[in-house]
DNA sequence: AGTCTAGATGACAACGGTGTCATTATCATC
DNA sequence: GATGATAATGACACCGTTGTCATCTAGACT
C-alpha cells in the first residue's frame, strides 16, 4: 500500500530501526548512513504514519487548541499562527471550541487525551486564566502553554505567553489625554477575562485626579457597546471620549452614537482595542491598540512543541508581547 | 496506563475481540453481552485510542477541511458546523488553510493522506470548484464532499452540497426593483468563485430591459468595495442602488460612500450577500441574503461521515440550501 | 596485542486496536 | 436424538512505528 520505513530500509541496505533513527534525528547514526537514508526518503516521497508513531511512541504529533472566544477574527488569526508553528514541526492541530461550562471543558480535555492522545494544549483566555483548568491540566501532567494577560514576571514562566494589556491601555490613555479629553467613559468587557482588569487600570493609570471617568460593565460584544453607549446618551452622561475595551464594543458604541446623530470624532472620540481587521472597516476607522495575535499564537505553538519534545527551555527568553497604539480617525480633540 | 479493551474484556469475562465488536456496533453480539460490556465501558470511562484504531483498521477517524477564504466569519461558522458533525460521529477535524497555489494544495493533501491518513475531505469554494483538485481526489480515491454554488441537479450527487446563490440573488434583485430602482451597479467578487457568476446572473434575471446596469469586477474584500465605489463616484456614475456580491464589499462601498458624503439609503441603496455578523454591525445595517453556513457545514460533515462509513447514501435527499433575503436599513426607495 | 569504551547498528517485543478465520453455543428441522 | 445452519464468541496475526536491549565495530589506552 503505502511506503513504510521497511521499504526504505530495504532499499538503503540497513535495518528499519536505523531508518527510524534517522527520521527522528537520534544521535549515533553515521553521517553517511543518514544521508543515504534521507536520499531515499526524498526519492520515494515517504511520509511517516502518524497513527503508528502515536501508538508506538505513547505520545502523539498533535496538539489541541481549546478556546471560547466569540471574536472570529481573533480565533482565525490565532489558529493560523498556531497552525504555522505546528505544521512546521510536523504536528497537527485539533481545534475544540468550548461554548459551555468548565464541565464541558474537562470532558473535552478527557476525550482529547484519551482518544487522540494529544501531546499538549494551548489555552487562551478565559480558560488560560481559570485556576481550576490549570490545576486539572497540571495534575494530569498534560503539557500546556497559556496565553495570559499581564506583564511577564522576572522569574521565567516557561509555559506562559504574556500580553501586556496594561501598558498598551496606558498608551491609549496617554493619547486620549494628550488630545485634551477630561471627561471619559470606559466601556468594559467580560469581567472573567483578566485583560479586562488590566486594560481598565492601565488606561486609568494615564489619567490625573482632575479627569472624570465612568466605567460601564459589559461584555466583549458589539451589542454590549451599543447598549452601554445608549445608556450614556439617554442618561445625558455622554463624555468627550470613550475607551472601549475591544474593537467590537467600540464598533457598537460607534453604531449607537450614530443612531443618536453624534458626530465622530467631532462630538465624541472612540478608541478600541485589538486592531481586528474590523477596526479598519468602520466609519470612521478606529483608533485602537494592535494585538499581534498571529505572532503570539506562533510563539505559543513553538513553545509548546519545545516543551513536548523536552527541549531545554530554561534559558530561552520569556515570551512577552505588547500591543501597539494605532492612531486612526475615530479620535480627535474635544469640541 | 490507560484503560484498554483488554481491561474491559477481563472485567466482563469475555474476549477483547467481543468488546471491540460491541464498541463498533457489529452484528451478532448478544444483547446481554452488549449491555454487560457497555456498563463496564461507562463505569471505567473508557475512550477508544484513535491511534490504534487508525493503525489497525486502515482508515482513520479524522477528516480534513481545506480552505482558502479570507472571510473570517465564514470560516469560523463553517468550522463550527463541521466540528459539530465530526465530533458527534467521533471524528477529529484537521484544518488546513491553503493560501497559495494548487501545488501547495496537492502537497497538503499528500501529507494529510500519508501522515494523518485522513478518512476524507471537505472542500469549500474555490477548491470545491477546481476541476484539477477534484480530479486529483477522485484519482486518489479520497472520499470528499464539496460545497458548491448552484442549483441541485435532478440526478443525485451524493458528495455535493448545493447552495443556490442564483435564486437568492434574484430575490435581492426583485426587492431592489420593487423599491423602484432603475439605475443599478453590481460590485462583483473574484471571478474564480462560481458563485460570482451565479449571483450576478441571478440578480440580473430580476431586471427588465429598461433597467440600467453596470458591473464592476473586483474581489471579495472590503478594499475592493471601497475601490469600486470610489470609481463610481469619481467618474460620476453613481447609481441609485448597489448590489455588492458579499457583505465585505458592501461594507467597503458603504465606507466609500460615506467618504464622499452620500447618505445611505436616502441617496444610495446598498445590498450585500451572506449575512455575516458584520452586516449587522455596519451603519446602517446591511440588507443582505442570509447564508446558513453553519447548517451547510454540518450537513457536509454528516454526509462525509456517511460516505466514509460506507453507509448507503443513494436514497438520502440531495443536500441543497437557499440563502434568504434579509431586509435591513441600507436599502430604501430611490430619491 | 589485549582490553575497554563509546559509537553504530540490529533483533524483537510492544503499543491498542481491527480483520480473519476457527470454534463453540443455540435452535429449528427431520 | 442426530443433523445442519446460523448466531455468538474466541484465538491470533497484523497495522507501522518506537523502545529496549543485545551485538558488533572502531579507535584509545595500557
Amino acid at each position: 500500500m503505502s511506503i513504510t520505513i521497511r521499504d526504505i530500509a530495504a532499499k538503503a541496505g540497513v535495518s528499519f530501526k536505523t531508518v527510524s533513527r534517522v527520521l527522528n534525528n537520534e544521535t549515533s547514526v553515521k553521517d553517511a548512513t543518514k544521508e543515504k537514508v534521507m536520499a531515499i526518503v526524498e526519492e520515494l516521497g515517504y511520509q511517516p504514519n502518524n497513527a503508528a508513531r502515536n501508538l508506538a511512541g505513547n505520545h502523539t504529533y498533535s496538539v489541541g487548541y481549546i478556546y471560547n472566544n466569540p471574536n472570529a477574527y481573533y480565533v482565525i488569526e490565532f489558529q493560523e499562527g498556531l497552525l504555522k508553528s505546528c505544521h512546521d514541526a510536523g504536528f497537527e492541530l485539533l481545534i475544540h471550541p468550548v461554548k459551555e461550562t468548565n464541565e464541558a471543558l474537562a470532558d473535552v480535555v478527557d476525550k482529547l487525551v484519551k482518544r487522540s492522545r494529544i501531546a499538549g494544549l494551548v489555552l487562551t483566555p478565559p480558560f488560560s486564566e481559570d485556576p481550576a483548568t490549570i490545576e486539572m491540566l497540571t495534575t494530569r501532567k498534560i503539557p500546556f502553554v497559556r496565553v495570559i494577560s499581564g506583564q511577564a514576571p522576572s522569574t521565567d514562566e516557561p509555559n506562559s505567553v504574556y500580553v501586556d494589556d496594561f501598558e498598551a491601555a496606558k498608551e491609549i490613555g496617554d493619547y486620549i489625554v494628550s488630545l485634551g479629553h477630561t471627561d471619559i467613559a470606559i466601556l468594559s468587557g467580560d469581567e472573567e477575562h483578566a485583560s479586562t482588569q488590566q486594560r481598565v487600570s492601565g488606561f486609568k493609570s494615564a489619567l490625573d485626579p482632575q479627569h472624570h471617568v465612568q466605567v460601564l460593565n459589559g461584555e466583549y460584544s458589539f451589542e454590549s457597546g451599543v447598549a452601554n453607549m445608549r445608556i450614556l446618551i439617554e442618561e445625558g452622561r455622554v463624555p468627550s471620549a470613550v475607551f472601549a475595551l475591544n474593537d467590537e464594543i467600540a464598533a457598537g458604541a460607534l453604531f449607537a452614537a450614530r443612531l443618536y446623530g453624534l458626530q465622530i470624532p467631532e462630538q465624541l472620540s472612540i478608541a478600541g482595542f485589538e486592531d481586528s481587521p474590523f477596526s479598519r472597516q468602520t466609519w470612521p476607522r478606529l483608533t485602537t491598540a494592535h494585538q499581534p495575535n498571529h505572532d503570539i499564537a506562533r510563539s505559543a505553538g513553538e513553545r509548546l512543541v519545545k516543551l513536548i519534545c523536552n527541549t531545554d527551555v530554561s534559558n530561552t527568553p520569556t515570551l512577552s508581547f505588547q500591543p501597539e497604539l494605532v492612531k486612526r480617525d475615530s479620535t480627535g480633540i474635544p469640541a
